[in-house]
RNA sequence: GGAUGGAUUCCCGAGUGGCCAAAGGGGACAGACUGUAAAUCUGCUGCAAAUUGCUUCGGUGGUUCAAAUCCACCUCCAUCCA
């Protein structure tokens, strides 16, 4: 098998620079896991890494959509798996780095997308239906088709109802059946799977701090420039932390801050659900902040023993 | 100094004699997640190993079978009059 390294953790641990220096010293190209990076623009919100702090070190990932674009797992797992093909090729390891759980694991365990298009229209139709309906009726209709989901799925959770219910219309298979299966697989790769962590009082303080640092840097000029250029809402790329909330702002539909305070609190949030996340996943390797004493040195040094370990290096 | 209004569980805030460990919201905590995932959704929140017990509604003391709810005094806060 071939190795891929992992690290990932909650937002604002300190995953970037912690990749740089892993990535000097194994040799390795960043592979970035992080829905909104990959958006040209959306730099302070997304903290971004800047060009300078790469410190000569490949990144893929990142800066290749504009905000217009549609991003998903399965966008990403493509482009992954192309960027990590030349990576191999050049001979260096790929260091997948960023917050988002799902799309780790898409690439990790090599989850199988492929079978099913989406059918955006059927989509739309159903998306109306629960609105003008309530969720039940969706719910309902799942469950005559598809009761192990129906079981699984909460009513009011219309996305997960609704994309149950196209992978039926599409496939004439529940995607209970198809998420059991693909469920049992295990990594594909060679892989260490680090989580950085830290205790939660020091990670919601540094939330705090790097909102505030956002907005000095100019976190509302940046959204202003997107919105002129035409973003809304409505996009994906608009539903990312930060973005939302000042648009909402810079719509006179919030106070400022009003507009701060919820981007606090919903990264707050994240976090907690991006822990959830990681604790769930099997085979990973925490590393808490901590128990090195804060040492990078120290916390690289244990990186690469288990590295060794697993005959990554 | 006087008048009035207020003090409720981590916070905001309902509750005016029993059906109140106390509505609702927020936060915190926990969880789900296989094509929007920085999204979407769920649970839980006084203590104690029970449907039981114990401690809570500014403080103290009373009335009552029964008080967060009524009475007295006290403390603090707000507004108004001096």
């Amino acid at each position: 098998m071939r190795p891929l390294i992992v690290l990932t953790g909650p937002t604002a641990v300190g995953k970037t620079a912690l990749s740089i220096r892993l990535a000097k010293t194994t040799g390795g190209e960043i592979l970035s896991a992080d829905s909104m990076q990959v958006y040209r623009g959306m730099d302070i919100g997304s903290a971004k890494i800047r060009p300078r702090e790469m410190e000569g070190v490949p990144h893929h990932l990142i800066d290749i959509l504009d905000p217009a674009e549609e991003f998903n797992v399965v966008v990403f797992q493509k482009l992954c798996k192309q960027a990590m093909e030349g990576i191999y090729e050049r001979g260096h390891i790929p260091i997948l780095t960023g917050g988002t759980g799902f799309y780790i694991q898409a690439v990790l365990k090599d989850v199988d997308f492929t079978e099913n298009q989406e059918n955006t229209a059927y989509r739309r139709q159903l998306e109306t239906l629960a609105k003008e309906q309530g969720p039940e009726v969706l719910h309902r209709r799942l469950a005559a088709v598809d009761p192990a989901s129906a079981q699984a799925i909460h009513a009011h959770n219309v996305k997960r109802v609704i994309r149950a219910l196209e992978f039926y219309q599409l496939t004439g298979q529940p995607i209970s059946a198809h998420n059991a299966q693909e469920a049992e697989k295990e990594a594909a790769y060679r892989s260490c799977y680090f989580v950085l962590n830290d205790d939660r009082e020091k990670l919601y303080q540094r939330i705090e701090q790097r909102v505030d640092r956002m907005l000095a840097e100019g976190l509302v000029e940046e959204v202003q420039r997107l919105m002129n250029q035409g973003c809304r809402r409505d996009m994906v790329s608009m539903q990312g932390l930060g973005y939302k909330e000042i648009l909402d702002y810079l719509a006179g539909e919030l106070s400022l801050e009003e507009a701060v305070y919820r981007i606090k609190r919903d990264t707050r949030h994240f976090a907690k659900r991006q822990l959830t996340w990681f604790r769930r996943e099997k085979e990973v390797i925490w590393l808490n902040k901590p128990d090195y004493g804060y040492d990078d040195d120290r916390i690289l040094e244990a990186m690469q023993q288990h590295l060794r370990a697993a005959g990554i290096l």
